[in-house]
DNA sequence: GGACAGGTGTGGCAAATCGCCGCAGCAGGT
DNA sequence: ACCTGCTGCGGCGATTTGCCACACCTGTCC
């Protein structure tokens, strides 16, 4: 299967890309919105991993332009934080699912498959705790400030020395 | 505009019935799926209101029947805890949105005119604070727990006295 | 080189918060 | 009546938070 791997985070792009060839796909990569289309027009891939954010520029914009040149291709979007009505405005310009990270690669290539992957769905009645909650939470926003503390802390409405004291505490398991 | 409320919490469905009543609407109401089927053949609505949790079956089950009996009609899915994965099931059975509780009537509505709400979307760059994300899940997982404060604040991991008194402050902005 | 801005790690301290106890009231079931 | 479970409230010690300060390092600009 030819997949197209459009991340812009090297060091996760690389990761899964290996990942992805090591279960016998052929994989593409392209780090920013212009090269992620000249990379589908020339690959024509039947799978897309798409993130939404591609440094500046919003992935959601590349969504009706990938599918118009690969309508038949199965394009999954992948993103950090997340939320329901962007999940639902992805499907609505043509995205066929939508992963939040960190995904694993079994996670993607199922997403990629078609199956419905059944572990990411939780049970009716579990619930998450608080304190994991927070600490999910601030792992997704440290990595999207791209570990500047500093501005992870303005960015949770906290003070910068409690989300250092938060980060040297063990997860809640 | 003919709306169904299929929706099993007696006071969150009058309250909204009489919200959505007062905006214009003729609202048809049922608390189970039974009813709801009846009452889609009676009333043959232009729009429906349904609740993923109807007691103890699940609404998503519901979502096919009434898609292919009204398929035309508009189909907007309330749910109180909700997920990502759970959103996207719930569009590839054929609903047309998905909406948290607690929703306004104005937000319902917005839905059921198949209005994009764009208050309800994130810029793609602004990440919720850790505040606003705390108060967000306890309200779902307080409405999930019937309101029971006791069982909410088990599994929120934290003290029921805790619970008590954040609930006593003003949500954060 | 020197000045400067921005990020990070560390410490201290008052104020706020949390966890945990108790108590009383009130509804529902035996 | 009795027991069980949920709720609201107060208090107290332990923990956490917010906000200061300071030193260190890394770039950049003059």
């Amino acid at each position: 299967m030819q997949v197209l791997l459009i991340e812009d985070d090297e060091s996760f792009r690389t990761t899964l890309a290996l990942a992805l060839k090591r279960r016998g796909c052929e994989v593409h990569q392209a780090a920013n919105a212009t090269a992620a289309m000249s990379e589908a027009r020339a690959a024509m891939p039947q799978g897309i991993v798409l993130d939404m954010r591609l440094g500046s520029s919003n992935g959601m914009a590349l969504i009706p332009e990938l599918r118009q040149l690969l309508p038949e291709a199965r394009l999954i979007v992948l993103t950090g934080y997340g939320s329901i009505p962007s999940a639902l405005e992805a499907v609505r310009l043509g995205a066929d699912d939508y992963l939040l990270k960190p995904a694993s690669a079994d996670q993607v290539l199922a997403a990629l498959e078609g199956h419905d992957d059944s572990s990411a769905r939780p049970a009716a009645g579990d619930l998450p705790s608080l304190a994991r909650l927070e600490w999910e939470h601030i792992q997704r926003v440290l990595h999207d400030c791209g570990g500047n503390i500093s501005h992870a802390a303005s960015a949770l409405g906290i003070d910068r020395r409690t989300l250092q004291r938060k980060l040297g505490k063990q997860p809640p398991g």
